[in-house]
RNA sequence: GGCCCUGUGGUCAAGCGGUUAAGACGGAGCCCUCUCAAGGCUCAAUCCCGGGUUCGAUUCCCGGCAGGGUCACCA
């Protein structure tokens, strides 16, 4: 058979480059020997998820601590699964977790000399290189139909073999010549097929980057790599552009290890030495009493909104990720707290091999600990933001006065003292937390656990005594001067070796003026807190809280 | 079902033939304290099972079992 000519007749197309050229075209980069190039390929599905996220952190880190380059490449070669905008959300949703592309789709940079980074954009290099497999007998075409390839199928199934397009079921292998032009003149729709020369009796031994050694069995399917719209499947675009890209390291999901001997077999077909490959276990979560791979349509928390509108701090859903990433660095984040993640030495080969259940309880730490981190003014711009786009009318209106908001949190977070809150994990708990500092949002909850005498009595004599100008001390020494006057303790210790001899102690009068300060029986620092409401909101709210 | 991957406390996990089997989250308790928060201290809790190899296996080998993944003209 003359395969120059049937290359011809089957991809006519007329200004292929000799695959060889692109050789130059893209050529090797410039790199430190260390440097990892790497990739996030998504296709343009619609929106990126936390397995994303993970995923690109990995290879984001990958690239730039080793001085590499991390780009974005779009794997559109599924039409219908094309959504509007998913590029530039892809783009938007990584940057508002910290984490840029140097180069690729949709970027803006000078680097920008591997692309098109749109797999559609890129259809003449596939034609061109499986123009040339044909030519080389490594790849055919196929005129199969669907309810053929469905009706071998349940044969195999039936008689328990392998499924697929392999040996003796690949039928349209062994076509005949007359036979294939018959059916091109036929105008019958064909996809080209890779001619595998692999047999599944024998085994490669295959290093991961985060596997180890993987014995895989060689492949022996005859895969489609050009589908009949002329377009490549994903494993003939992924050896092509990451070859051409020059990519170094290829991280992905373990769901790709399986067909791996395809891309192994591809690249050596292409006469491309294959890169190396790092296969990450998938982000689980416990459901009924198993585990399973977190999902898109199941699992609100796999969308990255979901931690914007719960408000996170971005960094902490950063951080969390980074301590499943890599193990070891909660305990370098534990003896550098002060120092940037980025920092910290990320290596894939550190990388858990098995799949870990998402913690939300681990996530929430981290993002304590990160809120507990910031300063007023940061902390200011981090609940402002949140509550611009989700709070409520009344949220947005008391974030307007950013000085008085700056003194509340200051004191509610304890920021500048020794004693940081540590409790907020979200954004919308530290809104919460301030609604008292505020008239239209105050809602008391007189809830006392004395009688009416006693509650009066002491909110009457505080009111008398109060002295906005009072320091801590003064300002506690008074509120233990209230205690024996309705038979409490004024002294803990006191209290403590005879509490049958009190009513009380010191810190249920504290509780009374709680309550009818705050609203609430817990509160920081009470003295503060009236500091900043100031003299004239104390005194009323002391007598709204009397028992009629 | 075939093939592949994984298997240390509830969770994330160190560990690479000899350890009192780290640490973190979560849980329980105590202390401190005007309450909350924070902080300090203490406690409970782990090597999937069975065979080997070895003086000695959590660690190496084999076999089970369990969980996960994958078997498309989707990526």
């Amino acid at each position: 058979m003359d395969l120059k000519k049937l290359a011809a007749a089957l991809i006519p197309d007329k200004d292929l480059l000799p695959p060889e050229s692109y050789e130059e075209i893209y050529p090797e980069r410039a790199r430190a020997p260390k440097a990892e190039v790497t990739r996030l390929a998504p296709s343009p599905t619609g929106f990126i998820h936390l397995g994303n996220l993970y995923s690109a952190l990995a290879d984001e880190r990958s690239a730039h601590t080793t001085g590499g380059i991390f780009y974005l490449r779009i794997e559109d070669t599924d039409e219908k699964r094309r959504v509007d905008g998913a590029v530039e959300s892809v783009i938007r949703s990584l940057d508002y977790f910290g984490i840029n592309f140097d180069e690729g789709a949709e970027i803006d940079s000078p680097l920008n000399k591997y692309g098109p980074y749109y797999q559609r954009r890129r259809a003449e290099i596939y034609r061109a290189f499986a123009k040339r497999l044909i030519e080389r007998d490594l790849a055919y075409p196929c005129f199969c139909t669907e309810e053929e390839l469905n009706a071998v199928r349940e044969e195999q199934t039936a008689g328990k073999k392998t499924t697929g397009y392999y040996g003796s079921y690949a039928k349209c292998r062994s076509l005949s010549e007359e036979r294939i032009y018959a059916n091109l003149a036929a105008g019958k729709p064909y996809v080209i097929r890779l001619k595998s020369q692999g047999s599944a009796d024998n085994k490669i031994i295959f290093r991961d980057e985060i596997k180890g050694e993987v014995t895989v069995t060689e492949n022996d399917q005859d895969v489609v790599i050009l589908k009949s719209d002329g377009i490549p499947t994903y494993h003939f675009a992924h050896a092509i552009d990451d070859h051409f890209m020059r990519t170094t390291l290829v991280i992905r999901g373990e769901e790709w290890l399986s067909s791996l001997p395809v891309h192994l077999e591809l690249h050596k077909a292409l006469g491309f030495r294959p890169p190396r490959y790092a296969h990450t276990s998938s982000l689980m979560k416990m459901d009924g009493g198993t585990k399973r791979k977190l999902s898109k349509r199941k699992d609100p928390e796999l969308s990255l909104d979901y931690y914007r509108k719960a408000g996170y701090f971005p960094l902490a859903v950063v951080k969390y990720l980074m301590t499943i990433l890599n193990s070891g660095f909660e305990e370098w984040s534990l003896k550098n707290p002060e120092a940037d993640y980025r920092d910290f030495p990320f290596k894939v080969s550190k990388m858990g091999k098995s799949g870990a259940l998402f913690d939300l309880d681990k996530l929430n730490d981290v993002s304590k600990t990160e809120i507990s981190k910031l300063s007023a003014e940061q902390c200011y711009d981090f609940l402002k933001g949140w509550t611009d786009e989700f709070g409520t009318e009344a949220d947005r209106q008391h974030f307007q006065d950013k000085t008085y908001i700056i003194d509340v949190l200051s004191l509610i977070m304890g920021i500048g003292g020794k004693k940081r809150r540590k409790d907020i994990e979200r954004a919308e708990q530290g809104v919460r937390l301030i609604d008292y500092f505020f008239d239209d949002t105050f809602a008391p909850e007189y809830n006392y656990r004395f009688g009416k005498d006693t509650v009066n009595a002491v909110l009457k004599s505080f009111a008398e005594k109060y002295d906005p100008s009072d320091d801590n001390g003064a300002w506690f020494a008074k509120v233990k001067a209230i205690a024996p006057e309705v038979g409490f303790a004024a002294e803990m210790s006191e209290y403590k070796t005879a509490p049958e001899k009190f009513g009380g102690n010191v810190s249920d009068v504290a509780e009374i003026l709680r309550i009818a300060v705050t609203g609430k029986p817990d509160s920081p620092d009470l003295c503060t807190i009236m500091r900043i409401l100031g003299k004239r909101r104390v005194l009323k709210r002391l007598s709204d809280a009397e028992i009629l």
